[in-house]
DNA sequence: CGATTCGTTGACGAAGTTCAAGCTGCGTGG
DNA sequence: CCACGCAGCTTGAACTTCGTCAACGAATCG
């Protein structure tokens, strides 16, 4: 540790560089910045105290985050090189009318979480994990996967092995295709989207949304 | 649709009483009302395209649920017949001060889920239940299970089948005893939280990371 | 160019799901 | 009051999945 500055750079009218794996803000710290991506990835993530990592969610140009209230709740970290617009909190400027704004968004975040870690097989939450980076990163001709298999491992709530095993599966399938490590494409996008969805092939009658009538359990 | 308001019953000075079973809102309504649990216990769930369900919450007398903003994001059923006090949410977005209280108890529950999904044995996930519902609502003699084995399992990530089967583990084990079927008596609290916790016995140097050496599993 | 970190791959075992059967408690109707 | 049926629960056995262990290949950095 002891690296909280140590990937800064130079920072000039509220703009702040980091260097690819320096950590922004620790879990814990008090909250004295909140953050704009202008370029670069970052991730947060909360540590637990069996040693085991959670990243809850990644952030891209645009995304806003460090908002939490009394005390940051989770480290925030540099995943690739990133400039960053800081925004110190004096007096309470956030960006939203209130911090309930700012608690709607890290709610959205956590149910998103939520829904990865629900989807059982690995096969599934990979999938959906993909399809949820290409929604957000589309690009002509490919994805990017800026991120280690360690991260999308502590993301998922898998092993390296697996990820790695099952992007291997998905390309002897050919559902995408990897060119090198940090980038993919993306061959059949229905495909992913039925493994992420699980569909199974039969919805027999009338119930995408009403179960209404008494299955109140499954 | 048709069946929402079916097991509601008397409503006067903004209380509704829903029977077992009944459905309070559905995901996706337009967020017309917000509830506070004045007797009974309600759960929140989210259905997905698969079928599968995942219960983010149960709320307890006293707390307040149905804070969305554009739409119920969550459905919410009655798992015990339940008195609630309703509230109109006519033109503004949320009144009361409590609102943020409210959003961050449901973040705080989002992240207790986050946790439970992520990396745990179904035999810490039940444990950890167990000891949240402990605290939440102590009683003399034991604490109530006023829920299903299959919303636990919907719950934790499990099926029912191991729901069960753990919770007899414990039993044979000495852990609690299970008095019918809900309602259990926790013999021994000390090594619950242990295996909630997952502690190990060698708390490690000074890295924040050092999975490395402990099973995280046990 | 060697060293270190990251990623891939195979073998194996434990944990949990699935399948299948049987049990319990409760409500309904005879 | 008891027989019956149903829904929820328990339990056993087979099977699948994924984490662990281990070894190796590939990129990156000095």
């Amino acid at each position: 540790m002891s690296a909280t500055q140590a990937g800064v750079g130079a920072v000039s009218g509220g703009f702040a560089q980091y260097r690819r794996g320096s950590t922004i803000f620790f879990q814990g710290d008090a909250p004295t910045y909140w953050f704009e991506v202008d370029s670069g990835i970052v991730r947060t993530c909360r540590l637990h105290a069996d040693g085991h990592r959670q990243l809850t969610s990644f952030f891209f140009a645009g995304d806003v985050f460090g908002l939490d209230d009394h005390e940051y709740c989770e480290s925030a970290e540099a995943v690739t090189d990133a400039r960053l617009r800081r925004y110190p909190r004096s007096g309470g400027p956030v960006p939203s009318p209130g911090t309930s704004v700012a608690l709607r968004r890290a709610l959205a975040s956590a149910r998103a979480c939520i829904h990865l870690l629900g989807h059982r097989t690995a096969a599934e939450r990979i999938a959906a994990f993909m399809l949820a980076l290409v929604e957000r990163n589309r690009q002509a001709d490919g994805v990017e996967l800026p991120m280690s298999r360690g991260d999308i491992a502590d993301h998922l709530g898998l092993t390296i092995h697996t990820v790695s095993r099952t992007l291997g599966d998905f390309c002897k399938s050919g559902l995408i295709a990897l060119e090198g490590r940090r980038r993919l494409r993306i061959l059949d996008i229905e495909a992913l989207s039925r493994i992420a969805d699980s569909e199974w092939t039969a919805p027999p009658t009338s119930r995408p949304e009403a179960p209404a009538l008494s299955r109140v359990g499954a």
